[in-house]
DNA sequence: ATATAACGGGTTGTTTACAACCTTTTTATT
DNA sequence: AATAAAAAGGTTGTAAACAACCCGTTATAT
């Protein structure tokens, strides 16, 4: 199969978001493999999710809400 | 080509996400035309939003909220 | 210095969002 | 009752998320 490329860039937001989530988890003491674990995702996709380099749905933004124990309006709370 | 169902129900988050949006986009007395319209969308496509018949990035969120004029946090702030 | 854990980057099958349509049904208006 | 408008349901090409991996690199600790 042909070489599957990103045909458009992520968007800024996503890009803020994820930079969000991994100050998050910082902040937080957590490991990349503690939240993926409890978010029932693997650690190095989680890992694209903060470097921007993967969008997210809605379902998953809840699971990581979630895996964070936190609600997902509390998780974009960095969007002014 | 074959029929293209869904493999996996949308999940209970993305439905009451759903409702939100409807209760929202009534309370503020606007029309699918204009917010979608507003988020650069179609609105038959909004409607499925709506009632739960589609999932959304995280982008499309985005969207939708700048369309409303506020942000993803405050869109989400049903999710308790 | 070396082992080990965390990170960044890449690949691929499968499922699904996105976008742009069309058709039918329901609701509201005249 | 007829008509128009809004809603609901469906289809399809294409791009991308999801999931589960591998591999090389950079920190960190022994």
């Amino acid at each position: 199969m042909s070489k599957r490329e990103r045909k458009k860039e992520i968007p800024a937001f996503c890009i803020e978001f994820g930079k969000h989530l991994r100050a998050l988890r910082i902040k937080n003491d957590l490991s990349v493999e503690e939240i993926a674990f409890k978010a029932g995702i693997d650690a190095q996709n989680l890992r694209k999710y903060e470097l921007g380099k993967q969008e997210m749905k809605i379902s998953m933004l809840k699971r990581i809400a979630d895996a964070f124990g936190i609600t997902t309006s509390e998780l974009l709370s960095f969007d002014k």
